[in-house]
RNA sequence: GCCGGUAUAGCUCAGCUGGUAGAGCAACUGAUUUGUAAUCAGUAGGUCCCGGGUUCGACUCCUGGUGCCGGCACCA
């Protein structure tokens, strides 16, 4: 006799068990017909369970995000359904939801090609319209593994053999097709909302590059076609932000062949480098920070001593002289701690804080370079700071702090964070460790920041928080980080002359706010669409006149601006004004001046702003105020305002 | 590095099944002196990514590279 609780607060007693598509049934056969899952007191669940006592119940259709996720997963299950179909061969793998859609990984030898793609979707949409009822059974591990060695799917059975023996496993199957699956899905293919292939891709078995590489098809999936279409439409504007399209069209930088993964920056790109240069300056000199700068060839043994010539040898480039082998340099520390040992230090020096803006070169896998994202030479935003134990925690906050008001200064405010906790194979006692992990959530929580723990995954020397931001088309990036190393000191002979006067390795903080100005710049051209703010922008404002006779008064202004350190273009073309507004416009220059014969009168210039706002006439003064208004109020204010 | 795709004028792109390339924009020249997102006319511009092969003939087909793009793996 149970007593359904719906999320209005209404209440349906019904005298036997009930399955949730009885419920809606009994709600309406339209909202039968929608209900793709339910979810009984918190928990995702078919359509087809029963329910047998008081429950709290939500139906959920393609309205909701979890009906969505629904689609998505039975649309991968579809897939496969079809890719088997079509190439009985090939064998399923795995076939998650993953944002905005689902993928499939498939062994198949031959590969697929494009035109495969489109007759699988064909396929595809003949399953749909055949309706075909999904139904769930349980089997037992050992059920499971015979059902699916009996029909040759090796990989499912891997799968299901790591496993814990003794749990219960669900297949669902729709026509011919069988798949192993927790589910929940929807109650038949004929539910399945809209669907595209968007593309094929290899993958790795088990994300191992030990393993075969399998054949994925990636798919999006939607609850109807508008909002397919609203998806792709979002996906194309995105792709116009892209900063290697945006980074041609606004002559920011090139790359070429003879230099793969390394950057020849034009001067409109050089001038955001150096602003961003120029400001961080500020901020470390404002924090305490020293600045040094080290040699970008060192001999071989250093890198050896400090471990990193063992690891990274593949990706350190090399070059020799006079019989001596030196490494071009892949990071800076080993260098700092040189800078470091140079004297002795007293503990009352510490902190330490030693920053650099380390030109780096690692030859990283050819197919992982990526724009301005992923680089064989790059420059780091690089600082060590040599601390005791008890400064760990103070200087973590510290850390932590002006690394979010430097991105807020840019503009960023959604930032992903990992706590990356010790790996297997590391160094350092236990205690150490369980310290180090503590004294960074710690920081984390005290800036209350929401965060993620990602075990496993940190450095060898110690724990370390990644900060990561987003692409234009949501790829995420690794910006900042913060490490914790009580290793790398002492393997490079630092030392510090305690309070009793015994010899201390310091510990060492590892850390960068941007991480490499290349990638930051290019999540920054994204972010802005190439729109930079004030304090970025390679040129403030272009001034421009409407005939010859003005020629003379707009390099007036302009030397009087550029004396006040603006950066300044003259267009004094013989064009229509409309044609040079319509070209500085699309070079997204922050403010345009015009000066007609009035403005000459009136000893003003026309002041228009970026994004078609006429700000009217002023005078020189008045809008060299508001551009320095504009410079040191940094990102904050345009992005609040937006 | 692996799987798949791709490379044509400065840029964006077209070029069917093999017969040595074309548009728009940009550039240059001339006319036009113009008031807030493209004035008109003309001219010039190509190692069709690189190497080898097939063919009477290759941008096109085959093959070996390289770069780039999308994933995967990697990322001190």
């Amino acid at each position: 006799m149970p007593a359904i609780t719906l999320p209005d607060g209404s209440i349906r007693q019904f005298d036997q068990a009930v399955s949730i598509m009885d419920v809606a049934n009994d709600i309406g056969p339209g909202l039968a017909r929608a209900t793709l899952a339910g979810e009984i007191n918190g928990e995702l669940v078919d359509a087809s369970t029963i329910i047998n006592e008081d429950a709290e119940l939500r139906l959920i259709t393609a309205r909701d995000p979890e009906g969505v996720e629904v689609i998505r997963h039975s649309s991968a299950h579809v897939l496969a359904q079809a890719v088997q179909r079509l190439f009985p061969e090939a064998q399923v793998t795995i076939g998650p939801v993953i944002d905005n859609g689902f993928y499939y990984d498939f062994s198949w030898p031959d590969g697929f090609s494009n035109e495969d793609l489109d007759r699988i979707a064909s396929e595809m949409r003949r399953i749909k319209k055949d309706d075909l009822p999904i139904t769930k059974q349980t089997l037992s591990r050992g059920e499971a593994i015979q059902f699916f060695q009996q029909k040759g799917e090796h990989y499912k059975v891997e799968l299901i053999e790591a496993i814990p023996e003794g749990d219960a496993l669900t297949l669902y199957t729709q026509g011919e097709f069988t798949d192993l699956c927790r589910g929940p899905h929807a109650p038949s293919t004929g539910k399945l909302g809209v669907f595209k292939l968007t593309k094929l891709a290899g993958a790795y078995w088990r994300g191992n590059s030990d393993n075969e590489m399998l054949q994925r098809i990636y798919g999006t999936a939607w609850s109807d076609k508008k909002e397919l279409n609203a998806y792709l439409t979002r996906l194309e504007e995105a792709e116009k932000r892209d900063h290697r399209k945006l980074g041609k069209q606004l002559d920011l930088f090139h790359m070429q062949e003879e230099a793969p993964g390394m950057v020849f920056w034009h001067d409109n790109g050089w001038r955001i480098y150096t602003a961003i240069q120029d400001y961080l300056r500020a901020r470390l000199r404002a924090e305490n920070y020293q600045e040094v700068n080290t040699p970008e060839l060192v001999d071989i043994s250093l890198w050896e001593k400090s471990g990193h010539a063992e690891k990274f040898s593949e990706e350190m480039f090399m070059t020799g002289c006079e019989g001596r082998t030196y490494a071009i340099k892949p990071m800076n520390c080993p260098c700092h701690v040189q800078v470091y040992n140079q004297g002795l230090h007293s503990y009352r020096d510490l902190p330490m804080r030693m920053a650099e803006f380390g030109s780096c070169h690692r030859n990283e896998p050819s197919g992982s370079l990526h724009g301005l994202m992923r680089v064989r030479a790059f420059v780091q935003d690089d600082a060590h700071i040599f601390c005791t134990a008890g400064q760990v925690q103070s200087e973590a906050d510290a850390f932590i702090t002006l690394l979010y008001s430097v991105y807020a200064d840019f503009g960023f405010t959604d930032i992903e964070v990992l706590l990356s906790t010790r790996p297997e194979k590391r160094v350092g006692s236990d205690e150490q460790w369980t310290k180090a992990e503590q004294d960074l959530a710690m920081s984390l929580d005290n800036a209350g920041i929401e965060w993620k723990e990602n075990p496993g995954e940190g450095a060898f020397y110690g724990p370390k928080v990644e900060f990561s931001l987003r692409d234009s088309i949501g790829r995420v990036w690794q910006c900042g980080t913060l490490q914790l190393d009580f290793n790398t000191a002492g393997r490079l002979d630092a030392t510090y002359v305690d309070e009793d006067s015994s010899r201390q390795p310091p510990v060492m903080f590892h850390r960068a706010i941007l991480g490499s100005l290349e990638r930051f710049i290019g999540i920054l051209i994204e972010h802005y669409a190439g729109a930079m703010p004030a304090f970025l922008a390679p040129t403030h404002a272009v001034i421009m006149n409407i005939t010859d006779k003005q020629a003379e008064y707009c390099q007036k202004v302009a030397e009087i601006l550029e004396k006040q350190g603006f950066r300044i273009k003259l267009d004094l073309r013989n064009e229509k004004i409309t044609y040079k507004i319509r070209e500085h416009s699309l070079n997204k220059i922050p403010y345009l001046l015009v000066v007609g014969d009035r403005e000459i009168e009136n000893q003003q210039i026309a002041v228009r702003k970026r994004g078609n706002e006429d700000l009217g006439s002023m005078s020189v003064e008045d809008f060299a105020e508001r551009l320095a208004a504009d410079i040191k109020a940094y990102a904050r204010v345009e992005t609040e305002g937006q």
